[in-house]
DNA sequence: TTGCCCATGTAATTTGTTACATGATTTA
DNA sequence: TAAATCATGTAACAAATTACATGGGCAA
């Protein structure tokens, strides 16, 4: 039961280095290569990061391109729109920031996945659920899995921007095949659901009990 | 990219249903039915919740159970400890929050699952990467999910509190599937880059470009 | 003429983490 | 005698969300 403590001297200075997570994703969709603004980010983000690293928000993004700015890791200009359009603000990654990005995919701990699954936290308070409800809410989120899985399949040339035709990336690969193990495992628990429907029909039936 | 309104009418009024879900998550604990401390409910959490949907801190669940006895949720007393130690506040359930987590696992719309995989998020960036490196972080991952695929085995019988012998409950079957997945998945993904990885050779060799 | 898309940002709030304080008991 | 376990809690901070402000263009 130990509260983690971080193995880091408590020198004064600011780790210049430190971001959060998500400080990392935004560079690292900049380290692609291309010019983007907050907003391009965000669309795609929502269309990439989000298979497997949930998408920030619009302000989020905003925030963390400021603190990317301060730190020198990307550098950014104002474009004027042809129409009325207010000005945008584009950011590319610096040379400072490539190497950073560089160098945390290289070196920088891997944090254990985490995962806050809404459904299972429903259904593991099975002792309060009607079983309708339960096939209802695995039913909707069999399709949910679906879905993802279909969007990441289509989404997936996207992971490398730009470049049609380009073979689907490893971790697009991986996204297509998680939403699917993720749709069949719906499915095995709603056969579970049926199996032990059945056990109780059984019993009741034959007036035992297990 | 619309940005989400919460379908909630601006009343002044404080919505007393209303808890974040980590909030339902405790309360689900204790709707098991035993009468917990605040550090049994972490202990318990981190060998249930923690497959599906993360454990929170000990302060965070303090902090949880003291909102939990505002609403009436819960019932607290302090117990003393036969030996030296300091005096223990144990918590049980009320009707009323009986009656609300009910009423939350049956009607409460459901979030889709939260994923925040670090582990993909840094084979993402594979441009950046030796592959070395990325089997040294898939290899780490496999073990990870090896190993949280045997603890949800062994921990599942804890779902159901006491209970000795009990059956798996079917969120603690679908964790062990999960984790088993998770494992499989990265399999794949090392056989996926061992292919990569001799079609570049070959390419090479044969001094082609694809 | 309503509503969505483009576009950027601030403010307020909530949620969650880590660090720290305290202290007795048991185990290696 | 060092460490882990039991036990509860506060304070400071970081991370992230929602609401709000602003405003032109475009399609149904």
């Amino acid at each position: 039961m130990t509260q983690k403590r971080a193995d880091v001297e408590k020198t004064g200075e600011t780790d210049r280095s430190a971001l959060p997570a998500t400080g990392w994703a935004v560079l690292g969709l900049l380290s692609f290569g291309d010019e983007l603004s907050g907003y391009d980010l965000k669309k795609w983000s929502d269309r990439s990061l989000r298979f497997f690293y949930w998408s920030p928000s619009f302000s989020q993004i905003y925030g963390e391109l400021k603190r990317l700015e301060k730190a020198g890791y990307v550098s950014a200009r104002s474009v004027a729109q042809e129409t009325g359009h207010r000005d945008k603000r584009v950011y590319v990654i610096t040379d400072e920031g490539m190497a950073a990005v560089r160098h945390w995919a290289r070196e920088a701990p891997v944090e254990p996945p985490v995962l806050k699954h809404g459904v299972m936290l429903r259904l593991w308070l099975g002792h309060l659920l009607e079983a309708d409800r339960m096939r209802e809410v695995l039913g909707r989120h069999r399709e949910y899995a679906e879905t993802m899985r279909q969007r990441a399949e289509t989404d997936g040339a996207d992971t490398r921007a730009g470049e049609a035709g380009a073979p689907p990336s490893l971790v697009a690969k991986w996204s297509q095949r998680y939403y699917a193990a993720e749709r069949d495992l719906a499915d095995a628990m709603l056969a579970d659901l049926t199996e032990l429907a059945e056990l109780t029909d059984r019993d009741e039936r034959g007036g035992r009990r297990t």
